[in-house]
Order: structure tokens, then sequence, then C-alpha cells
DNA sequence: CGCACACTTCGGTCCGAACCGAAGTGTGCG
DNA sequence: CGCACACTTCGGTTCGGACCGAAGTGTGCG
């Protein structure tokens, strides 16, 4: 027997935690990049309250979720960008095999809606995500030559735009990430992070529902049109 | 309960894969990009190899290794560059705490020839593949801005010194690859595995037994000495 | 041929963990 | 104060899967 690789048993109990179905969906869950109660996850999931409390604690323990407590409920959300990004490279390896067709009405529309726009974490996907990286690539603000990056001019249109990108943390600022729905990569990363929530907090975005997709308004169809050159009809 | 992530289930298949420690270590064994024998990887796991039989059938079955039957022999390898950066981005994910200190004698030196310089699936790593991945920033053929790039001047020393990059796949040109040892990103992707092929290729490196260490041969001090300006000293 | 070897299949044991309902703790509101 | 509600703890059941050794299959070599 040679020397065992000492990050064997961690790396299993990381992938453990991700390794129980019902886990899985709460994770996937909370890629929306909000913290959830305790009891929503468990009916989303649809198991018992008590059943659901284990499994936070032990996504808590794993360093996979952070936890506050307000009152009587126990908010949980994402641990933080690096976790939401191995999901999302964890899911991207299935996904090919999980285009899978809807079984009902309701969750055909819900899907149609999500594959229009929606958020993926703390960042824009579905074909408004695509949308939005072909247009910054084809104006040069972004080079996908080897892997994704921003070229001087991008720099210079977020600062145009009044988007700052802190660029102190260990993030990178820009990312590709694979698109569940369109099988292509979108803008991630610090700067992706940073258009999302300048597009909801200026109102170009809106959730619907509860949900993680998103439509883009009146008023964000214009400034789409005007920063990028994105027609109406595109966002549609 | 709301809608449910479809591809909960087949995430919660993909990390149950890497959610046994023995099955970790083979697939930790497994990142240095060769084919093992289902009884080299038994020993290796320290489990009997009816066990051993058992996992290598999820893993291929579940898409994370290759196998390729040679008379009595099976081989295993890791199914592909995504499985190897999957696996990767995983371990990086944990090392942080991994950073524990050996037990033995053997493991010691065994362990720092590996921080010394070792291959990480198809690419250099350890302190040789940091060496590198800075002398080339230094010269202004990798951009490190915005994740990583090959710069134009990049491209065209790949080209001067005879290493050919296939552009054609879906893999990255280069990839940042977090450094168990080091903590800091080194050269991977199409470029990383192109110049590691070429370093043993031409006798710039060498295999250290059978593990996953590598040394730097005095040619290949004196290549990499001319090609990107490394002293010697700093490759030993 | 027959033995050695690599691997697989089978039967059986054992442990961990996912689950539920019931009872307990703590919070907020009327 | 007392009830409703959110969550946690506990006991008990069930199920999957990791493990081994023994027996079976197939390959290579003398």
């Amino acid at each position: 027997m040679t020397a065992k690789d000492t990050r064997a048993p961690q790396l299993a109990r990381l992938a453990g935690l991700v390794a129980d179905e019902t886990r899985a969906v709460c994770l996937l869950a909370l890629l929306d990049g909000r913290a959830w109660t305790a009891g929503e996850l468990a009916r989303h999931a649809g198991v018992a309250a008590s059943t659901l409390s284990g499994h936070l604690g032990r996504l808590v323990a794993g360093g996979l979720l952070a936890e506050e407590r307000q009152g009587r409920h126990r908010y949980v959300r994402l641990a933080g960008p690096q976790v939401a990004q191995l999901l999302e490279d964890l899911a991207a390896q299935v996904a090919p095999e999980a285009a899978a067709r809807p079984r009902t009405l309701r969750e055909s529309t819900a899907g149609s809606a999500m594959a229009r726009g929606r958020t993926c974490y703390d960042h824009l996907a579905g074909r408004l995500g695509i949308t939005l990286t072909d247009a910054l690539t084809e104006r040069g603000l972004l080079s996908q030559d080897a892997g994704f990056a921003l070229t001087e001019a991008g720099l210079r249109w977020f600062g145009a735009v009044g988007i700052a990108l802190d660029r102190k943390g260990r993030r990178p600022l820009v990312r590709a990430c694979l698109d569940w729905t369109e099988r292509r990569s979108h803008l991630a990363g610090v700067a992706g992070a940073a258009l999302c929530r300048h597009a909801l907090d200026t109102g170009w975005c809106v959730r619907i529902g509860s949900e993680r997709a998103v439509k883009v308004t009146p008023s964000g169809e214009r400034a789409l049109g005007e920063l990028l050159g994105i027609e109406a009809a595109a966002l549609r």
C-alpha cells in the first residue's frame, strides 16, 4: 500500500454532504443566492421538519451553509461564492443527461420562465445571461479567447455604467459558468455578480414570484439597448 | 412543495461516487493521469480485491472512470479532463484544512518530493508548477488580470518552442488550478497539459519512482533558463 | 496440460444514516 | 398568560452499501 493522499477523507466527507438527494435539492434551491428558512426547505424537499433540521446541521457543520437565527426562524444560505461555484460545476457535469422533459404544465411554464432568464447564485443565467455575455463579447468588452477575461474597454464600460468591481478578494473578476439550459458559458465571477446586482437594484430586471426566474423590465430593455445595443426582442 | 430541481438526483448520485473514502483514495491516485490496474488500486487503498472490484464497477458506470481490459488486467483511468478538473476543484475546496503534518519519515520525504514538483492529472504542479506559472507571467506570456489568459506573446512563445496547442475541443486553452501545497494557482488547461507533455517528452523532467512526483533534469534546467529565464536554483 | 495470477461473483455481516412521529424548547402575538 | 408556530431532540425502524473470504472465471506461462 503506497502512501494514501491525506485529502481523501475530507474529500469524501465533502462529497458526502452533496450525496444525499434531499440535501442536493436544498443546495440547488439555495443557488438562488437567497436565505431560506428551515421550514421552506422542508416543504420544498418534501420531508419532515425534523429530518431537514438534521440535514441543515450537517451542511452547516460541513461549511457549505451559513446560518443566521432570527427569532424562531433559522435562515440558511450558501456559505459563499466558492460553494456556489462548486455546485454549479458539479451540476454542469450532470446537466447533459438532465435535460429531461418537464412533467406538468405548471413545471413546464415555470421551466420556460427559468429558461428565459434566472439568477444562478448571484449572477444572471438562462437566455438573458447568454444574451448579455454575447453582447459584451461582440462589443469587445469581454474576451473569450482563452477563458473569459475583461478587456481594457470592458473595465472602462463597467466604470462608465457605474458598476463598481471589487478586485480585492480571491474571487476571479470574471469566470465562465456553464449554463444549464443553454449549454453555453455565461458571465460569472465578480463582474457577473456586480452586473446582476446592478440590474436588480436599478430595476432593469425583477424577480418573478419567489423562484429564481427573472424578467427584463421596459426600463431594462431601454438601458440594455443603449448600453450594449441589445434589441428589445432578444430579451423577451 | 415547490418544483424540485430535476438535477438533484443525478447531482447526489455523482457526489455519492466520491463520497466514499476508498473511492476517494482511488480517484486522487488516478489524478496522476495514468492508468492503474485494479490490483494496484486495491493495494494502494488497503482493501480486498473483491471490494475494489465493486468500487470500480460503480465508478465506471457513473462515468468517472474509463476502463480498458488487457489480458487478465483491468486498467482504469479518469474518464477525461473534466473529471480531473472536478476532482481538483473539490480537493482545492478542502485543501486549506488538509495541510496536516505527515506522520512517518517515509511520508515526509515522499511529501517533500511532491511539494517540489508533481503532475496534477496532466499538467505540472507543486513549486515547479508555480515557478513556471510565475515565469510565464513575468515575461508577459500569461496574463492573470482577470482569470488566466494567454497573451499574444504567449501564443507565439508556445509556437516558437514547438509546443502545439489544440484549440478545437471544449477544454479551455488555459485554466487556473489551485495548488494543493502552494495554495496558489498554477497553469492548467490545454496549454498546461501540452507544456507538461513536452517537458516529459523532451526530458526536461522525469518522474520519480511510480508516484506523481517529478524532478527537473540538468537539460531541463538549461532549457528553462534559456526559454524563461528561470535560474537553476529555483528548480531544486 | 496445469499452475499462478488477476479479477469477479456470491453470501453474509455490520454499521451508518435517512426517515418519521411524538415530545420538548424557545419565540412572538393576541 | 396562553396559544400558535418554528424548530430541535429523541427513540425506533428501515435500507443501502462497504467490507471480507471463499469459490468461480478467464488469461498467460512454463
